[in-house]
DNA sequence: CTAACGTACAACCAAATGGTTGTACAAATT
DNA sequence: AATTTGTACAACCATTTGGTTGTACGTTAG
């Protein structure tokens, strides 16, 4: 089992900016699907290359992808496991909520 | 059940840029838990008044929030459908993730 | 070897963000 | 009636963001 790091509010912050963006979202789809170039990444984009590379560069610092080095290339992949973290930070606001339900419930059964 | 409207790429943006805020995940996790009036959020955070009506306001854009007068006072709610929502964008991702997975199995299958 | 490709990175710019203070006004309190 | 409370909103400011172009450099192809 993987260890959970906790995550500082930085990260968090990090990982829900680089979420907040269209194009960022759509390179995590892509390299969620496969292994993908930085310039093939960057052809499907109207922006230059430079603006696509500052996009991945969000990506790897949120933690939702992982660059490698290949050849020339550098290799984008997208982290499942750091889309399941941001799913577990939805989680909470979840359990906060159903926690209240709760309570007002049981105060209710109280009443009875 | 509720009908289920399609986000468009700006409620997305709106919606994880909004999460990307220690202060704002804050007062989303307060408002979940109770009512509370806006001056009452203000008081806990080292910021402006005006400050933190940005943030609801903020929240309020992306849905995460609702606002309603009460008298002199606007009281803020957390929309946990809201969260849902967000949660469903970030299993689309999942998805992605697992049917890759699930086409690289059935390749190997084949292979045997 | 030379040329083309893929990337890194700096400098620059406009727009958005996140904070501030100040003013105005309705609602509640005294 | 006068004061205080809670909010709205505008103007302002520094920093960040998201794009650009230009330069440099290692890697691959001819």
């Amino acid at each position: 089992m993987v260890v959970q790091i906790e995550l500082t509010d930085d990260d968090v912050n990090r990982i829900f900016r680089a979420l907040a963006d269209a194009t960022r979202r759509d390179i995590v789809r892509r390299t969620l699907v496969a292994e993908v170039s930085v310039s093939q990444l960057a052809e499907s984009y109207d922006m230059s290359f430079a603006a696509v590379q500052k996009h991945v560069a969000a990506l790897e610092e949120a933690g939702l992808v992982t660059k490698e080095p290949r050849g020339r290339e550098r290799i984008v992949r997208g982290d499942p496991e750091r889309i399941r973290q941001a799913q577990r930070l939805l989680d909470q606001f979840e359990q906060i909520w159903r926690s209240r339900i709760d309570r007002l419930d049981a105060l209710l059964d109280e009443k009875e």
